[in-house]
DNA sequence: CTCCAGGTTCCGG
DNA sequence: CCGGAACATGGA
């Protein structure tokens, strides 16, 4: 392992904020797993390239050869101080960002991202994880990289060739049917996933929603985490509860239009980098007296 | 037992 | 065009 010098990142945070869902913590010490002064490492796919990172008193690790595919990954090039500097001056929005110092949104494979947002519907973050972890290890690749065997995030033509039943059996609910028809949409070439990044927001979004279980939330969660686009601004059931709640409060009856045009007003061109400190700020702190 | 979770689709007015 | 119910599953 060589350090991966300079940027302000905290990996835990980033890997475990609720944008992906797929990596594991390595104990922390073979024989004892509390012992603080041993770093943390990660381990997980980055598209078809299995990784480890490791953060130990602010210096981030990745395996020697792998640096530029780790900081492209973990977006180190992402000017997020800026990003905080110019942000709104709100008690909750300063919270937030305070709270989730060095933060930051990844460059997800795009399908992967697609795929995972889709199984994401009305599910906790948790559930998410297992769903995505089943699917990889029943319909991925194989890879064995030290000492373990990674799955990769299976691929739409993968996926096309399931059956709704089976799909089901990795506890996907109703979900099964949304992520079936979207891999056989992209499987079949009907989206084209790299003709995405030419095409302006709406256009972008409207290509997104032609995936069957893809709607405007979803498609901007894959804008935000997989496409770069910092002002897409996800509102979910969190935003939307803290948008009405601590902002929009003369608005009880705004609708998610209404929502998302006074997001983009409020928290402007990198608006989607604040959603997500806000997202994880709230969970962490709505009713939960005791941290956990 | 009831309620809710990083929503979308489908249906009736 | 718009609001509301249906949709599976598991944890709190």
């Amino acid at each position: 392992m060589v350090e991966i010098p300079g940027s302000a990142l905290d990996l835990h945070l980033s890997l475990n904020c609720g944008q992906v869902f797929h990596w594991r913590a390595l104990p922390a010490h073979p024989t004892d797993p509390t012992d603080p002064s041993h770093p943390r490492a990660w381990i997980g796919l980055i598209d078809q390239q299995p990784m480890i990172l490791a953060q130990h008193e602010g210096r981030l690790l990745a395996p020697k050869g792998l640096e530029t595919v780790a900081a492209r990954y973990l977006a180190l090039d992402h000017p997020i101080a800026a990003w905080c500097a110019s942000a709104p001056k709100d008690a909750f929005t300063q919270a937030s960002l305070a709270h989730c110092q060095g933060l930051r949104i990844l460059r997800q494979p795009a399908w992967e991202c697609v795929a995972t947002f889709i199984t994401s519907a009305l599910k906790q973050v948790p559930h998410i994880t297992q769903i995505s972890h089943t699917l990889r290890a029943r319909y991925g690749n194989p890879i064995n990289a030290w000492g373990t065997t990674l799955h990769t995030y299976p691929t739409p033509e993968a996926l096309a060739r399931v059956s709704e039943n089976d799909l089901r059996d990795c506890k996907l609910g109703f979900r099964a049917k949304n992520l079936l028809g979207a891999a056989q949409a992209v499987a079949d070439g009907l989206v084209n996933l790299k003709a995405i990044p030419a095409m302006d927001d709406e256009a972008a979004i409207a290509e997104l929603c032609k995936l069957r279980g893809v709607g405007r939330k979803v498609a901007m969660c894959v804008l935000l985490f997989a496409y770069g686009r910092m002002n897409a601004f996800p509102i979910d059931v969190w935003i939307d509860r803290i948008l009405r709640e601590r902002y929009l409060t003369a608005e009880p009856d705004a609708t998610v239009r209404r929502l998302e045009q006074f997001a983009a007003e409020t928290f402007g061109p990198h608006g989607g980098y604040i959603q997500q400190c806000l997202f994880h700020y709230a969970r962490q702190t709505w009713r939960k007296p005791k941290g956990k």
